[in-house]
DNA sequence: CATAAAAACGGAATTGACTCAATTTTAGAA
DNA sequence: TTCTAAAATTGAGTCAATTCCGTTTTTATG
């Protein structure tokens, strides 16, 4: 099948991703001329074009990174969550919006989270509603886990619950980076205040 | 001040929107040439970014309408709601929903959200943003309603409810019209599903 | 080792949103 | 009515993403 071919496919992804990532960080995503990536990652315009579909998926796959990191640090929490409602959910919520702007940042985020919602069937938009319904779906875990031990009634329709708090921090998270203003321990500070009243509600 | 000039102004404002509307609706947002629109409008293209800062706006102009439709339809609704918590909010958000395709396709509302996550600052990133603020309002007017009639408690935090039913709501409906398949009558089904969580933990 | 098919590359050409300097139109003062 | 400054229009030109297709590289085969 394939030695060398591969090889430097994997080598040519990789530069692509990294000079993008370089630019993106430090000009922003609109001012990231394609022609420049392609020089620093030293291929044609052309090659760009037959390893990602258009501009957007470049920074599909980094985005695609990061919150894939998230999800792991998010395990340990629906693992050993705190023992207390309120804390468990934020200490979760918490982990998913520190994380964010490790890596990425606040336009890089509005580019991607535009992208996914005008492109939805691109390579792109699939994977990020993929990674929406793997943090809801981790949110619901955590839910389950609480129920488990019992600090949440079982009775409690936790997929309901989980789509109810992901959407709402999501759609919280999407305000804050269209802000770029907005502090990150405000935008904690509002999703807790919203989430005691599902708190009060469920709490065994 | 201002007779021919003024009146001119209104005119071209109106050919302009109503050839774009036209076009977006016929061959979408995407594939709607600015150049198309000026001919149909019988304005050049120079005059139709002496209206609008780009092409968004345009579209923004469009959405805006629409919204401030649904918004007065609210109205009737927080004036006079159903006598019974889950049914006030089902019918509210029902009438936002089922209005929303009314003038706008699919893929008028996915560019119109990705274009004010894009550009949060343009003339129609902000505009959507106060749109979206004021259906959150309106929604928070409803419960308000609700506690003074005493459907719900008094105890509750309003203010941070109606952000949680708006942000759940308006997450679920980017789903919605992301899935060119996804039917109305779903989307209520799962928002109600939603909602009755919260409608449990503050029903009077 | 030669060779033909397949895969990938390169970069010039295309496309469409947006800009700008020159021109035309309007308001209203003389 | 005539004139002038301000306001608005125009459309050719610019810019950057994306496409297209001829050339080069890699692989598989005899």
């Amino acid at each position: 099948m394939s030695g060398l071919r591969a090889r430097q496919k994997a080598d040519r992804h990789r530069r692509i991703i990294e000079a993008a990532a370089a630019l993106f960080r430090d000009t922003g995503y609109e001012a990231a001329k394609i022609e420049t990536i392609a020089a620093q990652a030293e291929v044609s315009v052309g090659t760009i074009y037959n390893y990602y579909q258009n501009k957007g998926d470049i920074l599909g796959a980094i985005v695609s990174m990061e919150v894939n990191e998230v999800l792991n640090a998010g395990r340990g929490v629906v693992a050993n969550p705190p023992a207390n409602v309120g804390d468990a959910l934020d200490t979760l919520l918490g982990i998913y919006i520190e994380h964010s702007l490790h890596y990425l940042s606040k336009e890089m985020w509005r580019q991607a989270m535009a992208i996914s919602t005008q492109l939805p069937d691109s390579p792109f938009g699939q994977a990020y509603t993929a990674l929406d319904r793997a943090l809801t779906e981790q949110i619901r875990a955590l839910i389950a886990r609480l129920q488990a031990i019992g600090l949440v009634r079982r009775d409690i329709d936790g997929q309901a619950l989980g789509e109810l708090v992901f959407n709402n921090m999501n759609m919280m998270f999407i305000e804050f980076v269209k802000r770029d203003g907005a502090r990150i321990a405000e935008l904690r500070a509002a999703i807790r205040r919203q989430n005691r009243i599902l708190v009060a509600a469920i709490a065994a």
